[in-house]
DNA sequence: ACTGATTCTTCCACTGGGCGGAAGTGGCGA
DNA sequence: TCGCCACTTCCGCCCAGTGGAAGAATCAGT
């Protein structure tokens, strides 16, 4: 029956394809979970069928699959997320009103900037990064401050992977991003303007725990005309100082 | 090699079993989830490690694994959470207000009662029920009211399955749970008094969508002696309508 | 109602990936 | 140094998983 070369991927590999499918999309038909995990539709109907029996998708009315409450379950208490959410949220409200533009909270994950929260005004520019998005490192605010932060493996994988260029401004050359590392690591603040998106500008600190480590980073993303209104790169060295504080972290007094 | 009878599951389903062992806990070691997932160590440390290959499990500094960011990911953006959640937070806010004790957000999920959200006031009673937990519906307030509006086979399921009575007061017979499940689609609220948690009362209430369906209840769990204060039923009713209209249900007007 | 396109579901025989007992490794406490 | 416990790796057997193909269901256009 099967003629061609065979799919070296495990079992497993094909479970968590599927999974992927679904970051960052309501619902999927057969065949788009198919096409998206590379897999033919026969073999993607039996491990959907095998996600859906656990509970981890649903199927709905309209025959589409979403993520179901099991995968839910398992997900909202990743201690991390929980932990940095609830701590960091007041600071992050106050943020966002003393700016009334996209307020971030992100960790690294590996090469990608994970966005734990995000709080937006209502005249907020139109931003691609939500709950739960994964953006690159080099080409976010919070992702600069956070690989500026990372031990220099994850610094050289990044320069290995060809980070790419968003648009003229974003750094992609391995010594200009060196350069802005240590501007980050010595400012304690990274701006960015025009990285990712058209006509927005960043702002972004680290936030550190107890033991002093980086964590996290906030930023706020506001439309470029208002880039070096004072109060943006103070609300935000703030929030970031207050989450760390609330973390536990003391500063160095010396 | 291997002697005994095979395991029959499917490669899925133990690695499910794997993701199952880690609701409701924060860190696991390998023999945890090898017990809980009742499967030989090897086999554990082989599946776990493709879990971890994935991003959807970590591996601690202590040698302990965690529920890892990319199971976050893909959990947070369930649908049905995200929406309820973040149109019902203002209402359970003033819930909490107004009442001080555990406030609840919950959606039925197959037999059993999902927690979107809990709020707690400073002296809340101590109780069972977090963010993400997956309790029986026959023995808690916002189950019941999932249940009494489920469809039929829903309510035979969960007399099939043998309902456990965890405190004296917890209903388990059938004619007792129809007539309660009768009471609440007819009061329109339900009350109940040490059912589950001793020291607890709950008094919950439907919320309904667009369509006029259940999708959710609303409660609030607060220690028994104040039993009776009128703030509790009319909290939940307000809290449960203003959610039910914001999710755009227009109660018949006959 | 007929036709054809599209999407989903089921079937089945071949085969290599998964299986798990057993042996190996490493760390810790006595 | 020894024993204990928790984890990791090894390896050969065998059946679970595979995916092409055929069948069923659904839908749109005429």
């Amino acid at each position: 029956m099967s003629g061609g070369a065979a799919d070296s991927r495990s079992v497993a590999e094909k479970l968590f394809a599927i999974a992927d499918a679904f970051v960052g999309r309501e619902s999927l038909s057969l065949s788009d979970i198919a096409a998206r995990a590379r897999l033919p539709l026969s073999t993607a109907h039996r491990l959907v069928a095998e996600w859906v029996a656990w509970g981890g998708l649903v199927r709905g009315d309209d025959g589409r699959y979403r993520v179901g409450m099991r995968l839910w379950q398992l997900g909202v208490r990743q201690p991390t997320a929980l932990r940095l959410r609830r701590i960091a949220m007041p600071y992050l409200e106050d943020l966002l009103e003393a700016t009334g533009e996209h307020v971030h909270l992100a960790v690294r994950d590996g090469l990608g900037a994970v966005y734990l929260e995000r709080l937006s005004g209502p005249g907020a520019v139109s931003a691609i990064s939500d709950v739960g998005s994964r953006l690159p490192l080099h080409a976010t605010g919070v992702g600069l401050v956070l690989l500026a932060h990372a031990p220099t493996e994850v610094f050289d994988e990044v320069i290995a992977a060809k980070p790419r260029k968003y648009l003229p401004n974003t750094l992609v050359e391995e010594r200009e991003l060196r350069r802005r590392m240590a501007e980050i690591r010595s400012f304690g603040i990274s701006t960015s303007v025009e990285e990712l998106t058209r006509g927005a500008f960043s702002i972004a600190a680290a936030v550190r725990d107890a033991t002093g480590e980086v964590v996290a980073a906030v930023s706020v993303i506001a439309h470029v005309e208002r880039v070096g209104e004072p109060q943006f790169a103070l609300g935000v060295r703030m929030a970031a100082r207050g989450i760390s504080a609330a973390l536990g972290y003391r500063p160095p007094s010396d």
